[in-house]
RNA sequence: GGGAGCAUAGCUCAGCUGGUUCAGAGCAUCUGCCUUACAAGCAGAGGGUCCGCGGUUCGAACCCGUGUGCUCCCA
């Protein structure tokens, strides 16, 4: 078979893809092994993939293909999210496309289109996802609003209400005034804004001509304003007890109160109160009894209780209100100011605080256990710095605004009859059995409960998914559950160590009375090269499946994994992706070496010669199988990678090849073939999950595989400990190597020029074994053993062994090498006397340990004798 | 305002319990090679005040303090 030049990755992509898909290696069933569980962080379904789920899906992946080949049951759960807000925000778009308006139908005509919807776009990033490689169970794809998921979240909902954990109330939620509806602290995003303060003053009641300033970056609010506050010790007001003042172009007559909770220092030391409209001015309302006026529409347009600009929109009227207020004189001054403002992490609109009736989940008692499973380690964090913020969240826990005033999602299971009764059930037909239980007299009037408008917070529906994706709802004692639950570990995001992770504790230990999951690895945020945030509206990121057909799935994976470190922030850069191809075709072109060996095979040839380069990769095999296993513990996929990277293009590539290479056209041993097929194996299943695609491709054209040999399932081999003086060997051979090449192009030697060799060395038996290699790796004709030194040739010195080259060159010039020589003697020497320093030190011969002095005794020991050769040699040039 | 983290080669980062064969890797750069798998390659090389200052210690990239700069989270 005629071998392409590189690595057609278009093909193999797909090929391998379906061919593991078909031969049902994506799938799991409870069996006997231990199970290695994830659930997939379920994308929302209307995205499509981003930088964000390449690095989170290829880690998984790579989880999941490393447990697969250490003998796990893998089990790793797709699926998706309904995302409320979004998900509506575009139905509502294609509505209005085609002409409709999602207020003027029902309710259920819209799901329909909600449904109908999610079903032609819901799976595209699913599909995507395929073509990264994930080895994801299909047949388990699980969504938010599946019938059995709906249920869950229902029951969820209704026992949490009969424990008294939910309840319903008026508080100040964040008003999202584009999507109207509420959102919860976590869907709020605060960012620094430039705004403008502005000083107005507030008439005081009575016969003198005094006024009050206050200060605010949110002059339309003045219109709700019920008092204005200072500070009782402020002896700039303290005439003003008692007294009231008026809120300017509605003249309302005001209260001024007194609280220390205000700043002197900020403003004028005043404060305007505004109990509708802000946290802090609601708490003191509350405290001072205050009015509470609600000037805003859910549009965020002024109600009709704000008496002036009925119906137009708050950033309007800032502007209009300061107009109107500097024509009657009231404005002061005015000057800029930054201070914080939230937004809606949806749709980016600013967030109206605002005092509304809402479902509420209390969070304190389900909080302690979550807290003290990630603190006592029951739940591992990774990277451990993430239990720092999340002690701080939970320690601080607030209550969960639940309710959502949009349609699409899980409708609150909450029924209110006639006179504002209310009744929490599963069913409407519960409902009725409740009412009829408590107002028997009125219960055969045929009464209308009418259902809750309101929709569940997606996140109340996503915090189950760990124990739901296995059917905890219909059956919590089925075997999938039991078997897979908890699952092993989550890759996230650590920007919804909030919004999920901690919820999905809380739920865990709530419904099911046991942690989600064992381990917790948070990867970092995907940024530029210029370190921003990739994001549509920088439009800085990059068209991940144009990226994946340019490169290959592979490439992809090893850019984003080899420039992630672990828990840190990824800065992506096509140089990577670039260093990704190149290995798959180094890859490639190994195999294509090996394979152009397989027609030359010698049985019973004398393969002594060889046989230091065989011992020698399988000892670094064990040994960096070894370092990989330690890495992965600790989620250092980046550096494993790189570790295995190394292995093969370095030790296995650029040395061990070569020493096992046959002259032009000439045999290669059977048993050095065969070990080397061998050997190429082994470094494909470590890079297997990595590289997925090319690592599967290579196993298969390297030799012809029976039905079910695949490397996705091969196990990894158990590799016993590295031989220590092997690896010494090799790294001697490679110095060896690399100090004649060093000084033959010093000294201008072609590599073509042949040389002769002269080794003075007290380890023999060592070059005996490494002979053969030695000389063809430097192009030396012959190697002779020395006790002399050689006239007349170039020397350089290996650790304490001399060498000698002997050149039918011309002239040779050897002042670099001189001065190269006596710069070592000389750092040597210094080495030496900062050593003998120490062991001339009483207090570190006293208080170090015996092992690090003994440590420093041979330290010197080896520098005095390299010290030695290197003045040999250096006498003789 | 509260909390967390970071600062090591041009870039991205390793450097676990302090011990000059410990100042490292990859990429980039430079030099020489179209050497019989690979120029998407091979063989070599250069490159650092380990952010500043102070302290602890026989000894500090590593520990402590402090300053500066950056990032993130929370209010």
């Amino acid at each position: 078979m005629e071998l392409a030049k590189n690595f057609q990755h278009n093909e193999a992509d797909k090929k391998w893809y379906n061919h593991w898909r078909d031969l049902g290696y994506f799938k799991s069933t409870p069996d006997e092994r231990p199970p290695y569980t994830i659930v997939i962080p379920p994308p929302n379904v209307t995205g499509v993939l981003h930088m964000g789920h390449a690095l989170n899906n290829t880690v998984q992946d790579i989880l999941i293909r490393r447990a697969k080949m250490m003998g796990y049951n893998t089990c790793w759960v797709p699926g998706t999210d309904h995302a409320s807000i979004a998900t509506e925000a575009k139905v509502v778009n294609m509505l209005k496309e085609r002409g409709l308006d999602k207020n003027k139908m029902p309710r259920e005509e819209f799901l329909k289109y909600a449904m109908e919807w999610k079903d032609k776009y819901g799976g595209i990033i699913l599909k995507q996802l395929e073509k990264l490689g994930c080895a994801c169970d299909w047949d388990r794809t699980a969504f938010t609003m599946d019938d059995d998921y709906y249920a869950a979240v229902i029951r969820v909902f209704v026992e949490l209400y009969e424990k008294g954990h939910i309840y319903r109330g008026v508080k100040m939620i964040n008003w999202d005034p584009k999507a109207k509806t509420a959102l919860s602290d976590e869907e709020v995003i605060h960012r620094q804004t430039n705004s403008k303060l502005y000083y107005v003053r507030y008439k005081i009641e009575g016969d003198s001509d005094e006024y009050v300033t206050i200060a605010t970056v949110r002059p339309e609010t003045i219109l709700g304003d019920t008092a204005v506050c200072v500070h009782p010790e402020d002896e700039r007001y303290a005439h003003l007890k008692g007294k009231y003042c008026f809120i300017p172009l509605i003249n309302r007559r005001v209260p001024i109160i007194f609280d220390d909770y205000i700043d002197k220092e900020f403003g004028t030391g005043a404060l305007k109160v505004t109990p509708a409209h802000d946290i802090n001015d609601y708490n003191l309302g509350i405290k001072h009894n205050l009015q509470v006026v609600d000037t805003l529409n859910e549009d965020g347009t002024m109600s009709e209780a704000a008496q002036l600009y009925i119906g137009q929109d708050r950033f309007a009227v800032r502007k209009q209100i300061i107009e109107d207020l500097k024509a009657i004189g009231a404005v002061v001054k005015e000057e800029d100011y930054v201070n914080q403002v939230g937004f809606s992490e949806r749709t980016d609109v600013v967030i109206e605080p605002r005092l509304s009736m809402q479902w509420w989940c209390g969070m304190q008692k389900m909080a302690a256990p979550a807290l003290d499973a990630v603190m006592t380690g029951a739940v591992e964090f990774h990277p451990e710095k993430f239990k720092n913020t999340y002690r701080h969240w939970m320690g601080n826990i607030k209550d969960w605004c639940i309710s959502r005033q949009l349609w699409w999602g899980q409708r609150i299971p909450a029924w209110y009859d006639a006179e504002g009764g209310l009744y929490v059930a599963r069913t409407s037909e519960e409902a009725h059995k409740q009412y009829a239980a408590k107002k028997p007299a009125l219960a055969d009037k045929n009464p209308t409960l009418r259902q809750d408008d309101d929709v569940l917070d997606t996140w109340f529906s996503s915090w189950l998914w760990p124990m739901e994706v296995f059917n905890w709802n219909r059956s919590p004692e089925n075997k999938d559950l039991k078997y897979y639950y908890p699952t092993s570990t989550l890759v996230t995001a650590p920007e919804i160590i909030f919004f999920w992770v901690a919820r999905m504790i809380m739920a865990g230990y709530e419904f099911m009375g046991e942690k989600p999951f064992d381990k917790v690895y948070f990867t970092g945020i995907v940024r530029d090269k210029q370190g921003r945030k990739m994001s549509k509206s920088l439009g800085n990121s990059p068209d991940l499946l144009q990226m994946i057909e340019d490169n290959g799935a592979d490439a992809v994976r090893f850019s984003v994994i080899i420039t992630s470190p672990a828990g840190n922030d990824l800065l992506f850069d096509d140089a990577q992706l670039e260093q990704g191809r190149n290995f798959c075709n180094k890859m490639w072109n190994a195999m294509k070496l090996v394979k152009s060996w397989e027609s030359r095979t010698l049985d019973g040839m004398d393969d002594a010669q060889v046989k230091f380069a065989l011992d020698w990769m399988d000892a670094r095999l064990a040994q960096v199988a070894q370092e990989v296993a330690e890495m992965m513990k600790e989620f250092r996929l980046s550096e494993a990678l790189k570790t295995i990277y190394s292995l093969v293009w370095n030790d296995f590539c650029s040395w061990y090849l070569e020493w096992v290479k046959p002259g032009m056209d000439q045999p290669i041993s059977t048993h050095v073939y065969e070990r080397t097929v061998s050997i190429y194996e082994q470094l494909l299943q470590m890079l297997h999950p990595y590289l997925p695609f090319i690592t599967e491709d290579i196993y298969h054209t390297l030799r012809e595989r029976k039905a079910g040999d695949d490397l996705i399932v091969r196990q990894l081999p158990v590799y016993g400990t590295p031989d220590a003086n092997t690896l010494k060997g090799g790294q001697m051979l490679q110095d060896l190597v690399t100090a004649v090449r060093d000084t033959r192009n010093k000294n201008n030697l072609k590599p073509k020029d042949k040389i002769k060799l002269w080794i003075d060395t007290a380890h023999h038996a060592f070059y005996e074994g490494v002979q053969d290699i030695l000389r063809r790796q430097v192009n030396a004709e012959n190697i002779g053993f020395t006790k002399e030194p050689k006239q007349g040739c170039i020397s350089a010195v290996v650790q304490t062994d001399k060498l000698y080259i002997e050149a039918n060159a011309g002239a040779v010039d050897n002042t670099a090498q001189k001065q190269q020589m006596q710069k070592d003697i000389d750092y040597l020497k210094g080495f030496i006397v900062s050593v003998n320093k120490k062991l001339e030190n009483e207090k570190f011969v006293n208080n170090a340990r015996p092992e690090v002095i003994d440590n420093e005794r041979k330290k010197r020991a080896d520098a005095e004798a390299k010290i030695k050769t290197l003045e040999e040699s250096l006498a003789l040039l």
